[in-house]
DNA sequence: GCTATGACTGGAA
DNA sequence: TTTCCAGCCATAG
């Protein structure tokens, strides 16, 4: 699997998140081991700071549930508006991961 | 080929 | 709660 084709399977992972739920870097990079090979959650980190624009990348949280920086605001109000689980500043995980 | 870097992670302080 | 650390591995220079 080529480099760019990773990208297009993280993207389309991103896409497929249903509204209300959110996916860790490491739970997308686990969801596309088998795939992909790869295992690797700052990959997929660089992949949507690079690519990220075009999906809902703000379904897309770290593991502790903090938002992606440079965007914290927006990404509350749309979590917020999708109706995701947040526990103060922070996605509440147990209620809001999701998994293909 | 090697080093530095990073939208990460899990655990420790 | 936040910060720090070691492990991690593709990408960039």
């Amino acid at each position: 699997m080529t480099p760019q084709e990773y990208v297009e399977e993280v993207l389309s992972l991103v896409e497929r998140i249903p509204e209300g739920h959110v996916m860790s870097y490491g739970a997308i990079a686990d969801a596309l081991a088998d795939a992909s090979g790869r295992n690797s959650a700052r990959q997929v980190g660089t992949i949507m700071a690079r690519h990220g624009g075009g999906v809902p990348w703000h379904r897309v949280v770290n593991s502790s549930g903090r938002m992606p920086p440079g965007h914290e605001q927006e990404a509350r109000e749309r979590l917020l508006s999708e109706g995701v689980p947040l526990k103060g500043e922070h996605v509440d995980m147990a209620r809001a991961s999701w998994r293909p």
